[in-house]
DNA sequence: TGTACATCAGTGAACGCGCGTTCACTGATGTAC
DNA sequence: TGTACATCAGTGAACGCGCGTTCACTGATGTAC
């Protein structure tokens, strides 16, 4: 069954979109090979096809995620409005209970602390590139000094909703992811203060 | 080898020490029943008379941690010199590189949200007690107004810890966990200076 | 106090199962002539 | 353009291994007399 390198293509995206959805869904050490492929429509033998371990497939899938994140945060409206839908979503209710669709960070943070370095070597970067493109939004003149200042605030974040995630109680959720939102929105302003008056 | 009920007790609190420890350092699903009981000096078939299974010890050795946690919290010195002390040392390198001695909340966030319903209310009573612990610090005229603010400041201070174990870059692991000292002890101070002033 | 016995914490082998990975094979398609 | 062949993405069974859990057994100790 030969197919061209742009069917191949296809296919290293289909294993690539699976892994990120059930890593993210169910943990890292929580889906095998065998669930990954079947999600992409395909068996357990043809995964050695595109990747040479699981390992490998973690860091790309990481890598991959953070992109996608960094694509969305780069399609928001310019401005203060941007950012406040970016928060928003992000400490929603939705995406609490999506963890398939949402953040990478949020779903899969501690995981990634204990992987190879290999697939955190790619969070790295992918954070970086995620983390830039919120700085170039609040601070465009200066993102490097801003880049700390947010990535605290994105950490808040990720953190809450982990929190609201974890907790059995509905209310405390929503009351957390509230208030949460309330405290990124002002530690985003002020990073744009600062830059401003810089 | 009929053994005292205090002997048992004794036994039961080296298997949720093993597994408190373990579970921080490799994950819930990174560690099995053998490697936690050969840690407690114990073989795998003596678990089962202490613990109904895996997931029943998970529900245990979590709020075993955070109480834990809440100790630790209790025993800072009054005032701000206790809030400080625990933010800086939450916010440590050591901290950082002990995941096994570490903070479960740090450790864990996004495994307990994909835990049995047993497991996810053992944290959401646990992280119950460790929040308002700290609201009594700050708040000690209305801890319960203050207990969802604090609660998003530790959430910061928890991501900051995840993502400052998960990238590769020491340097920015290392600013990161300054930055996010400096933001915890404003968002502390506004809750104490909230209650002080209510 | 001394003895016989019941208890049950702990042992370690075994259970079925799913894991990551390997491998012989298939067969559609790209390529060379 | 038509044909023969080489390629290699994908299949699905199999590998050894460690998982959570079970179980027959051991033997030190608490208890009853």
């Amino acid at each position: 069954m030969r197919r061209s390198q742009e069917h191949k293509d296809e296919t290293r995206r289909k294993i690539l979109d699976s892994a990120g959805r059930l890593f993210k869904a169910e943990g890292i050490d929580g889906i095998g090979i065998a669930g990954l492929m079947g999600e992409a429509g395909l068996t357990n033998g043809a995964f050695y096809k595109h990747f040479a371990s699981k390992d490998e497939l973690v860091a790309h899938a990481v890598a991959d995620q953070l992109e996608h994140q960094q694509q969305l945060v780069d399609a928001l409206p310019p401005g203060r409005a941007g950012i406040e839908e970016f928060v928003h979503h992000y400490l929603s209710a939705e995406h609490c209970g999506d963890l398939a669709q949402g953040c990478p960070s949020a779903a899969l943070l501690d995981e990634i602390g204990r992987c190879t370095g290999e697939a955190r070597q790619a969070y790295t970067d992918g954070l970086a590139g995620l983390m830039d493109a919120l700085a170039r939004r609040l601070a465009p003149h200066d993102p490097d000094a801003a880049r700390t200042a947010v990535t605290t605030a994105f950490a808040m974040m990720a953190g809450s909703v982990q929190i609201a995630r974890a907790i059995t109680d509905p209310a405390a959720a929503d009351a957390l992811l509230e208030r949460a939102a309330v405290t990124a929105l002002e530690l985003f302003d002020a990073v744009a203060g600062q830059a401003g008056r810089a």
